[in-house]
DNA sequence: CGAAGTCGGCAGTTACATCA
DNA sequence: TTGATGTAACTGCCGACTTC
């Protein structure tokens, strides 16, 4: 075995795998054939006959051929066209719907590998919106507790507030920062227990 | 400039081969 | 035998280009 066949058969394999469907191997024609359905037209203008003489599948090799020109451009010009129908001993028009249907198979092949990369980006983005609706009720719940903490501490406050020498100053303080829900800009939750407990501080 | 012809591309369909 | 699938080939339409 050459080089030579031994890099087309080792290319072969490959497109095989890429296109198993395409490459099963032509089995020649034995027996009396098959009547034929007929077609609703035959605009080539070519007899029933020679249409009939015609094969069907192309071979391995014409296809690996056609594969390897398609892989350098997908578009084919009048000139390229004619050129691979000499060398494939095959008809320009041949060749021509060859390439169409082949970039139809492309198109498909590219839309569902889209689809596929949509659809694995939307669960992403679903499983996220979970993870982080699932984060903002825990974060209601503790500021919840929060709240309800202050509260009790404010109350404690105002038990003594008459004779404690820094109530003043302290009860005509800002609200704390992490009062009210969401309502706080540059809020950052990691933080938030540690500027509740410095707030805090101020009443101990 | 515009009508007519040609050509190539595409979407959709049909006919056929092959396989489970 | 039959239904599913893949593919070659077809139809019909459209846009670009050329010719007259």
């Amino acid at each position: 075995m050459t080089t030579q066949t031994k890099e087309l058969e080792d290319h072969m394999a490959i497109i095989s795998q890429m296109y198993p469907a395409m490459y099963t191997p032509v089995a020649p024609q034995q027996g009396k054939p098959k009547p034929r359905r007929r077609r609703r037209k035959n605009k080539g203008g070519e007899s029933g006959a020679a249409a009939e003489a015609k094969k069907r599948k192309l071979s391995d090799e014409q296809v690996y051929l056609l594969e390897l020109n398609f892989g350098n451009e997908h578009k084919l010009e009048s000139e390229r066209k004619d050129r691979l129908a000499s060398e494939l001993g095959l008809d320009p028009r041949q060749v021509a719907v060859w390439f169409q249907n082949r970039r139809a198979r492309w198109k498909n092949k590219k839309l569902e590998e889209e689809y596929g990369k949509l659809k694995t980006a939307h669960e992403g983005v679903v499983l996220e919106k979970c993870r982080l609706e699932s984060e903002v009720l825990k974060l209601k719940d503790q500021l919840r507790e929060a709240e309800k903490e202050i509260q009790g501490l404010t109350e404690r406050v105002d038990g003594v507030s008459s004779n404690s020498p820094c109530s003043s100053s302290v009860l005509s303080m800002d609200p704390p920062p992490f009062l009210g829900e969401f309502g706080v800009q540059g809020y950052d939750p990691d933080d938030f227990y540690i500027h509740a407990l410095d707030w805090m501080n101020l009443f101990m």
